[in-house]
DNA sequence: TCAAAAATAATCATAAAAAATCAATAAAAA
DNA sequence: TTTTTATTGATTTTTTATGATTATTTTTGA
């Protein structure tokens, strides 16, 4: 394993369970106390643990920060929610893409799949370089305006203008928070501002979020839960599944 | 195997694995260790992957990754025109950039000037890219729309009417073709149709372009000599400035 | 408060890998 | 063709990662 695996491994660990000792990672990883301590000091450098003396415990995430990085521990979920995703996407759909990275990793899906004659509606920036770079052929509509440095995703009036164009076939909505009592919620104005005029605009609406999102509620609603086609996650947390099922919520 | 493509398949092999030892590399593809090292010398240099001591480790995907333009011809005039051009702009400014590589050497020579309280508008998605990594605060319109394969520059009715919005001090225009009979001429039908609704919204007009531009015509006019407040180029070639400030067009 | 225990930090040796250097070869340009 | 340039792999020097050892600090309990 390398060095630099066997951190974001640490890191991923430490996730999971919020803290561990020196001795529970030595014997997990197998490795020397002084290769562990100097893994935790690096996570820490980096700020996304804080040591303790005899361990560490994961910092809070700060949610505006890291767009995808590698130490992001919900790659993987992500991964899974994009896949199920595109079991939504037929060829020829007209669909629409909030920003965020769940969402760009359906758009890498999406480059990967062999669907034809799609055309793709998007406020983010940074899904479009991904689409357009591309060797695929499907129409792309970037929902342009003042785009927010960090996210990378258009906002205001002018996106908004341009997506009353349209009539779209299927939302797939990255969200920040989902919860009985919020709904689907955003940490931004803006981005929510967006999302809700796609979600207006279209036939169907499929709220991709790993696990860690739920039971979240962010300041900026966009919708109700009631509101939406699907929940797709990576989790079937029987707790959530049932919780949420009862009050007539499809999560896949 | 040609050496560029061996570090593309390099990369996609990292991708599929997410990382590999540098012994591993060097069993998988034949090559000596200096060769793999130096591959994944260059693959960090590009932001695709991070090298560690034993190996390397891919980035996640993000919006630096990928993105590599092809400076490929007249680097440096292009770069004179851009620092001539911004002596051009300043503090509070509201300017539009068009696409093309000239401009995007203006948007670098911006994020390093000393300028504040600017605002851009422009319709390529390569300016705004780099205009929101630089740590610089301006305001940006990204003006979206159909982004075009290659150029990055988004075109038809939607940029159009982003544009129609604004009231532009300053249009620093790329162009493709200068020369008396064409006036200022592009490519492309898409964006010489943003380019016009551009210079019909500002107060100043400037061609930019580098010498190699000069008498040709190309098919998409934008607009005539007369009509631009000035040509920034990097020649000081007598025969082009005398023909044409004979005929009154101020070239820099 | 003090001392024992436990953990960390610092130091060091070693093995492994990377960087630097250089010569041979292949490809491209003149 | 010859000359130049780029690529490659072998060789060496340097750097890095690791775990063992020792010193220091922190914790804990009497």
């Amino acid at each position: 394993m390398l060095s630099e695996e066997r951190r974001m491994e640490i890191f991923r660990y430490l996730k999971r369970k919020s803290s561990a000792t020196t001795e529970e990672l030595i014997n997990h990883f197998e490795v020397s106390g002084s290769t562990v301590r100097r893994d935790l000091e690096e996570l820490a450098r980096k700020k996304l643990i804080t040591r303790t003396h005899n361990g560490a415990v994961v910092n809070a995430p700060n949610v505006e920060t890291g767009f995808l990085m590698n130490y992001n521990s919900m790659l993987e979920e992500k991964k899974i929610v994009a896949k199920k995703s595109l079991s939504f996407i037929n060829n020829g759909d007209f669909i629409a893409l909030s920003g965020g990275s769940t969402c760009y990793m359906l758009a890498t899906e999406i480059c990967n799949s062999e669907l034809v004659g799609l055309s793709i509606l998007t406020n983010s920036i940074n899904h479009v370089m991904l689409l357009l770079q591309s060797d695929r052929d499907f129409e792309i509509i970037l929902a342009g305006g003042i785009p927010r440095k960090g996210t990378y995703e258009c906002v205001g009036e002018m996106p908004i203008q341009i997506i009353r164009r349209f009539n779209i076939d299927k939302y797939f909505m990255g969200v920040d928070g989902i919860s009985m009592e919020g709904g689907i919620s955003f940490n931004n104005i803006g981005e929510s501002e967006v999302s809700r005029e796609i979600f207006k605009r279209s036939r169907q609406i499929f709220a991709i979020a790993d696990h860690s999102k739920f039971s979240i509620t962010r300041h900026s609603k966009v919708c109700e839960l009631s509101e939406l086609d699907a929940i797709i996650t990576d989790e079937s947390n029987e707790l959530f599944r049932e919780k949420y099922q009862k009050y007539g919520i499809n999560i896949v």
